[in-house]
DNA sequence: CCAAAAGTGTTCGAATTACACCCATGA
DNA sequence: TCATGGGTGTAATTCGAACACTTTTGG
């Protein structure tokens, strides 16, 4: 049905904010790549696209991600949406941003290579186009703001972890050290990890157990009342 | 420019989640007004309109505020965009959902009732159009989590209040009961309150103290590192 | 004088912070 | 054997929760 003819029609767009965390680096990467289109073509800018007429726009996120990372069922959240009228100067294009966190072994080097795809150190950005450079620090606000809340920092980590790279995860996201005493003592009286009998032995001569989340014991555990809290000094 | 002809066109809609607090009933309202066009003619919807080509999606909301509340500078803040493709049987529309704060009192009787809207009470809504209920109940927890913190619940209350009125404001927020001397204690100790020697004796015959919501204070204190938290038992 | 709402402090337990040394191992 | 990173516990403090009586005043 078409009731509303008389209204203004707009191009919609998503662009989606890709962290990714460099467990080597300890840092958080975002996934980049040079525009192919005019305006601004081989700038710097944020994976993105159109709305099609047949897709929601959590699905056009998601045919982006997909495209662009050859990966299937990764963590995607809306984020916000950019209207303003002049903000890409091809023409009005209203955009509703979405993050997405990935584990940054898990990308498909050929399918994001193939792209044109580039992982960028967080904190040395190039120059983004558009407003491409506000999705990203609002998207990074909104990370800050559910790994605190949410056990999703996890997305950001290979299936096996140790507590030591768990940590130095969250300090990437915080920007600030923690303190390790209080941060294992905190995470693992939640009860939400298992302990693998298997050591990490290429960082340290001693080796530290690999831990993974254990995703059954935390939904029993949230569904008993449990929140889950991870706010350190 | 029209650099981008050949994606699709799409409408692009904004609507308004409108709280009020009714300081008499102690609730939450919700300005609500009854469908004027088709499809759904005569259902209630929440305020809503299509963006315009020259307009940016904030403008949008506060012209559609503006329009029904005749209020002009109120607290908007941007909620989440919904884009299911049939979402709206009229045709596809993509909605970006705001939700604003209103102190009851000074919205103009004349223009409301001119415009066909109606507050209804948060706790008996009656059925919404469309998925305006779900944006009610994001909007919502979005409430909940700005006056936890930041001091916006102000803006749901007359110039002047007193502390009763404020706290049974919380209450009507969160649906749950505080502790009245630790939640006294708690704004009170943040300083950004200024007492006034005017007394509220309409509903108590002893009169409470009208408090102000000393902004200046709050601005000075936030940029000293200070943080809002109003979140007691 | 009494009903009704405003106003006021203290105690207890839990959670958060600060902090420094031993362990295991490969080179 | 020693350099490197992994792992551990306790004491001090702060913060949040629970809780009940006095005050004022109009009718």
């Amino acid at each position: 049905m078409k009731l509303y003819s008389k209204a203004a029609r707009h191009l919609v767009a998503v662009d989606c904010i890709i962290f990714g965390y460099d467990i080597l680096e300890k840092e958080i990467k975002l996934l980049l790549y040079k525009r192919s289109i005019k305006p601004a073509k081989g700038k710097w800018s944020l994976a993105g696209g159109f709305v099609e007429d047949d897709e929601s726009l959590d699905e056009a996120a998601y045919r982006i991600l997909r495209k662009i990372t050859g990966l299937d069922s990764v963590y995607l959240k809306q984020s916000h949406a950019y209207g303003d009228v002049k903000r890409d100067p091809g023409d009005r294009v209203i955009s509703v941003s979405y993050f997405s966190l990935i584990a940054l072994r898990n990308i498909k080097k050929e399918i994001a290579e193939k792209n044109g795809v580039h992982w960028r150190s967080l904190s040395r950005l190039p120059n983004l186009i558009f407003d491409h450079h506000e999705m990203v620090s609002r998207a990074l606000s909104s990370l800050q703001a559910q790994v605190k809340v949410n056990p999703v920092g996890f997305e950001l980590l290979p299936d096996k972890f140790t507590l030591v790279q768990l940590q130095c995860l969250y300090e990437a996201i915080y920007l600030r050290k923690m303190d390790k005493r209080n941060f294992r003592k905190k995470i693992l009286l939640m009860n939400i990890l298992e302990k693998l009998d298997e050591k990490e032995t290429v960082t340290s001569k001693k080796g530290a157990y690999y831990y993974r989340f254990h995703e059954e014991k935390y939904d029993k555990l949230k569904k008993s009342g449990f929140y889950f809290n991870l706010d350190v000094n």
